[in-house]
Order: C-alpha cells, then structure tokens, then sequence
DNA sequence: AGCACGCCGACT
DNA sequence: GTCGGCGTGCTC
C-alpha cells in the first residue's frame, strides 16, 4: 500500500506490504526491497486498473518498522506530490523520497525518535526561558516607514486571496513588503506558516539574516529555519522535522522547498520569480514557482510572486482579470530612498568604436572618472576563463574538447585547457598538436582575460588617495572554496576595489551601495539566439544589472548603465533605456502569440542519450511514429504537434551523444493527457532493437531551454 | 535506481 | 588460480 524509490520505470507504481496495523497514508516507514531495506511512504490505495494483475497475497512481505515518532505526511503533502510526479511525468516513489531530507532514508526508526526527543527537550527549555527574561520589547526591531506603493500593495495582499505578482523595480523595497505581508499572515493564527522562496543558495543567508532579525523576537529562535542543499545532511533533516511538526513559522529555501511538510501553510512567497533556477534541471523537471501556485491554490494558502522582470508566464497571467488574468498584479515602480532615480541607460555602439576594442575609449573614461570620485564600477561579461577558444594560426586546429562537441576554455591562471560541460583539463600545450606550430592564440575573451586587460588599460590611473588601481573577479572559478564569495563580496562593500569584474553571478541579489556604474560588454549574442527564452533572460539580466547601481542614497550623481553593442537601436535596448518592462513584456508576447510560443502554448521535450547519435534520434523517431498508430492516443493526437527527433545545441557530452524532440499543445490538458498515455510506449521501446545502445530518456515538461 | 548473478581479461 | 569489468534481470 506505499511507493518507493524506484524511479520511472515497471515498477513506478506502489508497492503492497502487510502490517499488523493498520497504517494511515502518509506513515513514514521501513521496508524490504530485494536485498535492500528503504524508506518508503504509506500511500492510498490506487484505484483498481483494468490491467494490473492483483498481487499474490501470500508474496508479500512484511513492513520492518514503523517512524511512529512522526506525524504522517498530510493529504495536502501527498497531493501536491502526486499531482508534481504526474504533471512531469516522473514516479510518486521518486518525487516523494527526494522531497525528504536525504538523512531519513538511512536512519532507524529509534534513531529518530531519540533524535525527536532530544529536540522537544530543548525546545521546551527555549520556551521556558524567555518566559523568564521576559524578551525586552526593544528587541522587536523598529519597523521602517513605508512607501504609498508599498502601503497599497500590502493592502491589497491583506484584502484579496491571490495568486498575487508584486511586479517592483529593483530596489522598490519588495522584501519588506514581503516581510509585512508574511507578518500579517503569521499574526493571524497563532500556527500559521510561511514559506519563502529564493533562487540562489547564495541568497538565503542574506534573507535569513533579515527574516531573523525581524521575527524571532516575536515567534523564537527555532521560528526560522532554511531549506536548500547547501545544509549539512543533519541541518536538513533538522530544518525539515521543524516545518513538519510546525514549530518553524518560516520557512526560507530554494526550490527544494517548495516540497516542505507544512501542516498549517499560510502563504508561500517566490522571490524573483522569473529566475530560471527555479526550474529543475535533473530528476524531477519540476518548476518550484509553478508548483507554489498549485500547492497554494491547493492549501489554501496565499502566493505571492515577486520580480522586477517577471517571467511572461507570469505577467500574461497577471494581466487585467477583465481579460482572463488569473494573478493579482501588484504594482511599486518607483524606488525608494532619496537617491530614488532609476540608472540612466547609456549605449555604445561598437560599430563605431576602433576594432576590436574590448572596453569602448568612451566607456573605459567613465570608469576612469568613478575611480577618480572614490566610485566603483562593475563590468560583467558572461564567460568565465581567459579565452573561449584557443586557436592555430597556421593550421585550423582549435581547442575541441575530445569528449564533447565543444571548445576548451583556455585558463590563463594555471595555464590549462578546461572544458566548462566535462570538466576534462589539460595544460595548455606549447605547440600546436596537429601542425606543431607555435603560434596558437587565444580567441575571444573571458572574464579572467577582461580582468587583465583593464588592469593594463587602468594601469596609468590611481585613486584618490593616490594608491594602485583595484580590480576583483568574481565568478564561478574565484568563489570556488566555500566562504569565498562572501570574503570577496565583503571586500567589494568595503570599498576596497574599485573596478569588479564578472559573470552574472555579479548581477543577482547583490546590493552593492557605491556601485555608480555597472557595464555589459557584450551581451548581443541573446538578441539573435535560436532559444525564444533568451530576449526575455537578457532584458532580465541587464535591468537586474542596472538595479545593482546607485542604491546608495548618499550619492548625488546619477547613477549609469552601459551596454556596449553592435545593435544601438534593437528593441530591447530601447526598452531596456526606458526602464519599461511593460513596453518590452508586451512586444514579447504579440511575437510569442504570432509564433504560437508559450504562454500561447505549451510544451514538453523528450530527450534521450546515446552512445551515438542515430541510437538516440532512433529512439525518439520510433517513438514519435509509434504515436499515430496507438488507439489510446488518438483523442490527443490532433491536438498535439511533433517535431522531428534533432541534435541537442552541445550534441556530445562526456561522449554522450544527446538529442530532443519537442512536442507543442495549445492546450495544457491534450499535452499533459497525451504525455501520460505516452509513456508506456517510451518504456516499451527501450527493448526495441532499433534502439539498442540507448542510454537515458527523459520528458522535460515546460522546458526553459529548447 | 540498486544490487545480484554471470561469464571473460590482467594480476596481488 | 583469483579480482573485477559491466551486461541482463529482478525487486511488493
């Protein structure tokens, strides 16, 4: 009567075992699996279908123990469950085992109850403590006044059931709305719980920070816990038994927690909604934000989203109710603080600067101005590593990676050739392998490279006080080691560097105060990209850029944006120079509905690997001609377009050939009910001979990345 | 997915 | 002579 691990394949359905109790759905327990014992959940009956013969009574083991200790997971819990393992087309066994904390699974059933134990005990010392110390009201942290914007939005938080968008400009003040909002939530009912989600791990200890400092003088220490993966394995299990047995009132995390028990969930809050973190990319493709949505509508808790740069999903739904709106838009566009003007954007356009310039003259003298005024810039380019590619001059060899069909990056600081989707590095040779020339160049530039040249190009100015230029990078190679990227944000707030170079690491969440200038160098390769997502990503990414200047309220001069392109006049840069997501999000959604694209439609994609290609396209093909000849499919069939089998953008990886078939609906419900008559053919195929050397298949349901 | 069983290559 | 490669098959 309870599902298990098995991931989706035969047995993806539950498994009967006896027990001397009866046992209600939702009992953690042990059980017998082969040679194995696992974690596994009491799950209700499945209705009879026609085609699963009964099993053998008398074959059935029994369960090894009961986690009595625990409350059972709740109807809501096991829902949401069902309802995420169905929609993504994946087993309820492998949703609801990798929602638990990882440490349940192999830990006894005594193991838990000591642990269980221990805890009320010290809870209970927490609880009797403060009523002692009588917490001094000081302790409550002096609220902030807040804005008109911020006053209307929460008053309509408070007034309407949601789903809201709070669509706020970078720095309009959306966590302390948030924060406001999850107050009034948790005043209400004195069990009530608030789930609050970020896309980074990065972020939550910032957010933590915030969120202690505002409620654990009201609700306790143990009132706020975290959710992501970045805990330690006891952390989780720890953070995960406190939202469960409801002693967390709040709980913060990543799209992890979205699967959180809550019994008494009252709101979920999805910050920057838009970021594509959210969605996951291994097991499971479930999308955290999709699945608030549900699971709030399901609980009858409120969502709130949040974004500065809504995904268009996300806006369309929150267009006027009059047109068939389903959230509720919130809006704040003004930002706070005295230095409330938003960034001026500023163009360069490359065609007119010398060739082959990396920091345009015009925008490399207005970073020489900040450090002269004691200001800092930030410069971000999306590459990490010295050089994309290294190249021959006399032959054509370039730095393929052996086992991928992309290039090694050339890192100039240890001298290896790394690639960024394998990780096989080598040293970079002297000569070139194919010819022996010597002349093999880098082409192209990174991070580390931009880095090294600004150092050159600035080498000649110093700062006010007199002393050398200062330049940091950050990005995925310098924060490595844990604790790093806080050394080196710190040094940044410090105001100890002048110039910060990196990825779009750089750009998110961040606030950094004397930031009065923030570059793109080159961000045009996503306006002609062949992902439809990538205009909407880089207008994301650039206006999110944009927010990180200027907050300091000190600063008089208005603060800059400077994108540097070879298409001044593109659309998005226009928009993007007017701070107008609404212009942009609608000229989106006119080419997105002439198109036929999400939201206007929706899609999934199966992809497979192989160990070559033919054997991954065959599987797909097979599969997509098996679709017209099954009865079961046919009420479906019409309103579902198949696209031909095609490589994936990076065919090979670790000398995996990969390749996708995308599958487009205009109605969710066709897609999702052609999808679940699907399956049992994609497994059947797996054994046809034309499909021998397959190795993997997935469904990807509202892919990100096409 | 694990974990068994099972049949072929280089070594303490 | 074993240790160990991963190919097929089973798990209520």
């Amino acid at each position: 009567m309870l599902v298990h691990t098995p991931a989706h394949s035969q047995m993806a359905g539950t498994l009967s075992y006896t027990s001397e109790h009866a046992l209600p759905p939702g009992t953690l327990v042990r059980v017998p699996l082969g040679q194995r014992e696992l974690l596994g959940v009491v799950w209700e009956q499945q209705p009879i279908s026609d085609d699963t013969p009964p099993m053998d009574p008398s074959k059935l083991r029994p369960v090894a123990a009961v986690l009595d200790a625990l409350a059972p997971l709740s109807v809501h819990w096991r829902t949401l469950i069902h309802f995420a393992a169905s929609y993504y087309q994946r087993s309820a066994g492998e949703v609801a085992l990798a929602a638990l904390p990882p440490q349940l699974r192999d830990i006894s059933s005594l193991q838990l109850a000591r642990k269980l134990k221990k805890k009320a005990k010290s809870q209970l010392k927490a609880q009797a403590a403060p009523a002692t110390d009588a917490t001094p009201p000081q302790d409550i942290p002096e609220l902030v006044a807040l804005t008109p914007e911020q006053t209307r939005a929460i008053g309509q938080f408070d007034d309407n059931p949601g789903p809201f968008l709070l669509f706020g400009a970078t720095g309009s003040g959306k966590t302390e709305v948030f924060m406001r909002c999850a107050a009034d939530v948790l005043a209400s009912s004195d069990s009530s719980q608030v789930l609050v989600m970020v896309p980074e791990i990065n972020l939550t200890p910032q957010l933590e920070e915030r969120f202690k400092a505002r409620f654990c003088a009201q609700y306790g220490l143990e009132a706020v816990v975290s959710m992501h993966s970045g805990l330690t394995p006891a952390q989780r299990l720890a953070s995960w038994l406190a939202a469960h047995s409801g002693n967390a009132r709040i709980v913060l995390g990543t799209r992890m927690a979205v699967f959180a028990s809550m019994p008494h969930l009252a709101l979920i809050v999805v910050d920057e909604e838009h970021d594509p973190s959210y969605k996951s990319q291994d097991g499971a493709r479930y999308s955290a934000r999709d699945l608030a949505v549900y699971r709030g509508k399901l609980e009858g808790a409120k969502v709130l989203l949040g974004s500065a740069t809504p995904s268009l999903e996300s806006w369309y739904h929150s267009r006027p109710a009059a047109e068939g709106g389903r959230y509720m838009r919130l809006e704040m566009p003004s930002r706070v603080g005295a230095n409330a003007i938003l960034p001026l954007v500023r163009r360069v356009d490359m065609n007119h600067q010398p060739k082959g310039s990396v920091i345009s003259p015009p925008l490399l003298d207005a970073i020489g101005q900040r450090i002269t005024r004691g200001e800092q810039s930030m410069v971000f380019l999306n590459r990490r590593g010295y050089a994309p590619v290294l190249s021959c001059a006399d032959c054509d060899w370039k730095s393929n990676c052996p086992h991928c069909s992309a290039f090694r990056v050339f890192h100039k600081i240890d001298r290896t050739l790394r690639c960024h989707h394998c990780g096989f590095t080598e040293r970079v040779p002297r000569a070139c392998p194919d010819c022996g020339s010597l002349d093999i160049a880098p082409v192209g530039r990174g991070t580390e490279r931009l880095e090294e040249q600004l150092a050159l190009l600035l080498s000649s100015m110093s700062r006010p006080d007199g002393s050398a230029v200062r330049i940091a990078r950050i990005d995925a190679d310098t924060t490595k080691l844990k604790g790093s990227l806080e050394s080196q944000l710190a040094q940044v707030h410090s105001g100890e560097v002048d110039v910060l170079v990196g990825t779009q690491m750089i750009a998110k969440g961040h606030d950094f105060r004397r930031i009065t200038l923030v570059a793109a160098i080159n961000p045009d390769g996503a306006l002609f990209s062949s992902d439809f997502r990538s205009p909407e990503r880089l207008f994301g990414l650039l206006m999110q850029a944009a927010g990180r200047a200027g907050r300091d309220a000190s600063n008089t001069s208005r603060s800059e944006m400077w994108v540097q392109t070879f298409h001044p006049t593109h659309p998005l840069y226009e928009t993007l120079k007017q701070h107008d997501y609404p212009a942009f999000a609608a000229s989106q959604l006119v080419e997105r509905q002439q198109a036929g694209m999400p939201p206007f439609s929706f899609q999934a994609l199966v992809r497979a690997d192989a160990r070559t290609q033919e054997a991954a396209q065959a599987f797909l093909n097979s599969a997509s001609s098996a679709c017209d000849g099954l009865a079961e499919l046919a009420p479906w069939r019409e309103h579902i377009t198949l696209y031909p089998a095609v490589p994936m953008s990076i065919q090979r990886v670790a000398n995996v050939e990969r390749a996708q078939m995308l599958l487009e609906s205009p109605s969710r419900a066709a897609l999702q009910r052609f999808l679940n008559a699907w399956q049992p053919t994609l497994h059947a195929m797996r054994s046809q001979p034309q499909c021998k050397g397959l190795l993997r298949w997935a469904i990807d349901v509202d892919p990100l990345l096409i």
